[in-house]
DNA sequence: AACTATTGCGCAATGC
DNA sequence: TGCATTGCGCAATAGT
């Protein structure tokens, strides 16, 4: 928790000012706020963050385009918030969707084993045919003899042994 | 692109004054950059964010703990810089997580069209199967019944309209 | 032209 | 003490 930073090393700081400011919309919801510190108004104020003098050697005063963006403004401040709030938004949606998509694998996952054991179910059930159907023909073959009193004549389909998984 | 702000309305703002200052790290990598108005390197500073003077109401002057955070201290840049990391480190991983999962959805439907595609052929094959048993039944019932050869007795290939499923 | 949605980034709090 | 996570705000920019 924590909002805003200062001018860091890296990349640009999109303009030479840094801005002091706020205005205390309080919209924001702080999930696990350190302290109570909420009510920080700060007068809105320009501050150059090029301070020729100082430093000394940095920021070429080249490239310094429209400092126009006025952090102070009214309308500046709102659309930062509605930002803001679309940002929260956009990030719930992700991590939403992330949640979604890992109980889909979990679905799917337990829907391949259902599909796998009754794969393996009919594997079985096949099998177990093939193989009457086997041991019939050869009764056949071997010409009437009767095994067990049950039996009689008919044409034997296929005699396929190989069992085609 | 970019990187501090100031302070805000919202939350708490950490500590009571904001301060400006750099380093020109450059450690940074920005992918999408939008000029080139990296070399910016302001002068450590200091800044009260509570001017108590101009704004007049705000920030009562209690709850302004330690300003000990020491924005200016080479090891807190360090540190800075090593959390940064750590932090694209770990926002990679995320990223990479979520790819990961989507990924195995898509192998899990893959998986489950074909495991649905071989229920159906074992269910076809069994279908078969069955029918043919019980148009072997049949005939074995139409046929058992003359123990002296006096009747039609030769096999009857009806076709069985029952299928069992 | 004006908005919202996304995305990369840095900070700070907190988890481990 | 240090890295890892996470919520947050900013700004750029993609999408409408």
């Amino acid at each position: 928790m924590s909002r805003r930073q200062q001018p860091k090393p890296s990349t640009a700081d999109h303009n030479g000012v840094s801005v002091i400011q706020s205005q205390a919309h309080a919209t924001s919801s702080s999930p696990s706020l350190p302290a109570a510190i909420t009510g920080l108004q700060q007068v809105p104020q320009l501050i150059p963050a090029n301070p020729s003098a100082a430093g000394g050697k940095s920021i070429p005063p080249s490239k310094m385009k429209k400092p126009s963006v006025d952090k102070d403004s009214d309308e500046y401040r709102q659309r930062r918030e509605r930002n803001n709030l679309a940002v929260k938004k956009s990030r719930m949606r992700s991590k939403q969707k992330a949640m979604d998509t890992q109980q889909r694998v979990n679905e799917l996952k337990e829907e391949n084993e259902r599909l796998e054991a009754k794969i393996k179910l009919l594997s079985k059930e096949l099998s177990v045919l093939k193989d009457l159907f086997l041991e019939h023909a050869h009764n056949l073959a071997d010409n009437v003899q009767p095994p067990s009193g049950v039996e009689g004549t008919s044409p034997v389909p296929n005699s396929n042994p190989t069992n085609g998984q």
